[in-house]
RNA sequence: GGAAGCGUGGCCGAGUGGUUGAAGGCGCACGACUCGAAAUCGUGUAUGCAGAAAUGUAUCGGAGGUUCGAAUCCUCUCGCUUCCGCCA
């Protein structure tokens, strides 16, 4: 959610989200700004009989009740309780169109209103070339008996695999990569001083395996359960299971107060994301590029506003270290005004190369909030000169586990079938060379 | 799932209807004392909203109710603890 005085003091940049964000139809500003201001009003008038009030409890605590005062206290009672009620009818109106505002972006956002104006920033890597014709991770699959959608599709239907064998073995392997680079402070200096992010802490990630549901009230705070739709509800509960684990890492210090110092906070979850993938019915149906669960390593942080715009870089940039670990052709999308989220101020994807698909496909995002999240769940740093603020977030993929096997599967097959082991994986798997 | 108890400030803890945003202690900050420190003493120390400020107002897990007045009484709800049941 935004700051109405933020909106109120930047009201052309706002407006600008809400039309290049595709906005303009579900958002009247002026609305919202009348809405406050007679809520200030009410407000004021309430606290104005709340003053009276407790000023008469006051002076009836001393002497006995006087009958005057009773009957001027019923009244104001009863003023009260109709404003009260106008108040709160105001109230909730208001925080229901000022929910729907989205964030500000950055000036480097590219603006347009289709992920067609996605802009390619950067394409890093060479694509492989075989003495074959490459097949897909699902051909692949089935040849080596590591992917059974067949069975999943009749216990759980559609958009559901089994995955076995050497597969599983090769996924430990790339969470185990992950988790050991992340967590080494000299991996995590040694990509911010080749991006030249300054200034940033080298602080290492704390892995974390988050639970895979969450509140209503949290999910809403993070303002990641919209579209619904997309996400599964556990009946008779208020409870949704996440949709990637940014969902749970984010809310976990939902109303906490840090210290300055103890800042950054760096996550890496590991979790199972639930979608319903509704409204892609048809869509990548061939293998498991979409599927209704996929595993996930998560990054999520929380800065001071000072450091969040780098720290953001700094994902990006560790994303791209992972993919050329892994020696995977990428490329770096700068996504458009459109496609960022609505609590986004920026966002970056990057696509690995698919040889069995003969396309760049989307592995990974980087999201940046700002303090757009932390406002409403009211995540605050206390700064080294006492003064409180919201923290900023930042969260982005690590590896989605499904479709960065894919891009290993695809880019390293070999004629026969087997897959080389990309050299930084080697070690987590015995050593072996190939699969 | 059943039963009981409990949820107060950074922490501990008092407070069962009337200036209680809340005693006391710990912690923390500043000051005094000291060559310096410890100890001691003094002062200060929650957050939101409105306001330039003074100040006002709200908040004692959350929501609602009773009352002229609620941290205190009632209802619901969430969480924690203990016992029983079930269970990876």
């Amino acid at each position: 959610m935004l700051d109405i005085n933020f909106i109120r003091a930047h009201r052309e940049r706002v407006e600008d989200a809400i039309r290049n964000k595709g906005y303009a139809d579900e958002i009247d500003l002026d609305h919202i700004l009348q809405l406050d201001d007679e809520r200030r009003n009410l407000s004021g008038k309430a606290d104005e009989l709340r003053r009276e009030r407790n000023q008469i409890a006051g002076q009836m605590k001393n002497g006995k009740p006087e009958p005057a005062l009773i009957e001027r206290g019923k009244a104001i009672k009863q003023e009260l309780a109709k404003l009260e009620g106008m108040l709160a009818e105001i109230e909730t109106s208001y925080i229901k169109e000022l929910k729907a505002v989205p964030n500000v972006y950055e000036d480097d956002v590219p603006v347009g209103l289709s992920e067609d104006e996605n802009q390619v920033d950067e394409v890093v890597g060479e694509k492989p070339v075989f003495d074959f014709t490459p097949k897909n991770h699902y051909e692949i699959g089935l040849q080596r008996d590591w992917i059974d959608k067949e069975r999943a599709a009749k216990v759980t239907g559609a958009r559901f695999a089994y995955i076995k064998g050497d597969m599983v073995k090769l996924q430990m392997a790339v969470i185990n990569f992950v988790m050991n680079s992340l967590t080494n402070e000299a991996i995590v200096a040694e990509i911010i001083k080749k991006h030249h992010l300054t200034g940033l802490s080298t602080k290492p990630f704390v892995t974390v395996l988050p639970p895979l549901m969450l509140r209503t009230e949290m999910y809403d705070a993070m303002d990641r359960l919209e579209p619904r739709e997309d996400r599964y509800k556990i009946e008779g509960e208020e409870l949704w299971l996440q949709g990637s684990a940014e969902h749970v890492l984010g809310s976990m210090h939902s109303g906490e107060i840090f210290d300055e110092a103890e800042l950054p906070i760096r996550y890496l979850g590991y979790a199972t994301s639930f979608r319903q993938e509704a409204g892609t019915y048809g869509k990548d149906m061939e293998g498991i590029i979409r599927m209704h669960q996929f595993d996930k390593l998560e990054m999520e942080s929380f800065t001071t506003k000072e450091t969040s715009r780098q720290e953001h870089e700094l994902f990006v940039a560790i994303q791209r270290w992972l993919v050329e670990q892994l020696g995977l052709p990428y490329r770096v999308i700068k996504k458009c005004t459109y496609d960022i989220g609505k609590p986004d101020a920026r966002g970056i994807d990057i696509e690995v190369w698919l040889p069995g698909q003969g396309k760049y496909r989307e592995t990974h995002t980087a999201d940046y909030m700002t303090d757009y999240q932390s406002r409403r769940l009211n995540t605050r740093v206390r700064r080294a000169d006492g003064t409180l603020e919201l923290v900023h977030t930042n969260d982005a993929t690590a590896f989605a586990l499904g479709r960065i096997m894919i891009a290993i599967i695809e880019n390293y097959q070999q004629a026969d079938g087997s897959i080389r082991i990309p050299e930084a994986l080697r070690k987590y798997l015995d050593g072996k060379e190939s699969l």
